[in-house]
DNA sequence: CTGTGTGAAGGAGTTCACAGCG
DNA sequence: CGCTGTGAACTCCTTCACACAG
């Protein structure tokens, strides 16, 4: 693949890219051309071309690209191919919300537990995935080879919480609260800031 | 103020610094230099000096910034000096949770009204702020003149309910379902895609 | 002598323009 | 001819280096 490290900019648009795909496999849609992938997505049909290129050759010239080739392509740079196991750690309206949203929406990943320290809501389900107390965390994270944990505790418990995680071996953090998090520097750490980008949003709506 | 328009990058990274200041005010902590606010946000201290500096020279050489001082003129750029209303459409566990969120941790915006279409939820209270019917929307966003939408609905509906927030005057969606919204040009929608964002991580978990 | 404010240099990512292949 | 693939130009942002004010 790529020579050099891919850009941030070019990885957060391939799911973009990826969603629209399924989209079009759904719809029985064998070819599309970048023209058309920047009518759906926004960006450019130059832009388009040169993310993909960074792979590799995708396309057939005067044609387009296939659209299972080329979602199958994607799954594989990303790292969907294969099954992901995540867990969920906070029970809370979020962490439902999330929960929920990724057992229904999202074929690619497969969330293996809840956590929460709330004893009243441990063995409760969300769907069909339990909750159960962050001290398993370790246990199960290990079993499953999860790389990946959505972190929606209040912030007050948000490190006590991430320490667990990273004590389990996970390496990757999607952290919704606010706390900025202390880990080791082999873990990778993505802050949410929903409230942040409310607060861009916000500039937005008053200056124009 | 600024004379050309403030850069994107720029306009992100403000609500973090009004995010530290705040918390260093409750600590009575008065002088904050860019270098430690560099430590804090983890930004370069001249990255910092430039976004500041950028709205004017607020400063005091050898010494640092004013703490109060700069958080006011934060405040007053991005449009937070005066109380901001909202509404969130959507009662679902994510509007539940950004309610909450916005009612018990975010100072600067006023949730004036959740929005909803199932019967059995109207009435109810989300700490102190009703649900009320889709319907009311335009009543509501003019009585209060709303400038932000929160839309946590189901993708179906997200189209819907978008039109009617369009139709009553407000001018920036911040949308987390996972539709892509048509509006009118002078519609501002913000994305949240959370699941593109876990996508973009997990390509981030596997390859290393 | 400390820490801000800023022109100048550098780098990353996007757009342009077109060559190249089906 | 059509649409991909890609060097070159360009734009935007970041980092550097230092003048300047307290």
């Amino acid at each position: 693949m790529g020579r050099k490290s891919a850009p941030k900019s070019v990885i957060r648009r391939l799911p973009v890219y990826l969603r629209i795909l399924d989209n079009l496999l759904t719809n029985e849609v064998d070819i599309i051309s970048s023209k058309e992938l920047s009518d759906e997505t926004g960006f450019t049909a130059e832009q388009i071309r040169k993310d993909l290129a960074f792979f590799g050759a995708f396309g057939t010239r005067g044609t387009g690209y296939n659209t299972s080739f080329l979602r199958d392509k994607i799954l594989k740079i990303i790292g969907l191919d294969k099954q992901t196991n995540i867990i969920v750690v906070g029970a809370g309206h979020l962490g439902i919300a999330l929960t929920r949203y990724n057992i229904t929406k999202n074929p690619y990943v497969n969330v293996v537990a809840v956590f929460d320290v709330d004893p009243n809501i441990i063995g409760e389900k969300i769907i069909d995935v339990e909750v159960v107390p962050i001290s398993k965390i370790k246990e199960i994270a290990v079993k499953h080879s999860v790389k990946v944990a959505l972190l929606t505790v209040p912030s007050e418990q948000a490190q006590i919480a991430a320490d667990e995680i990273v004590k389990s071996g996970i390496t990757v953090i999607f952290n919704f609260s606010l706390s900025k998090l202390r880990v080791p520097d082999n873990v990778y750490v993505h802050n949410a800031d929903l409230s942040i980008e409310l607060q861009s949003l916000i500039y937005y709506a008053t200056s124009k």
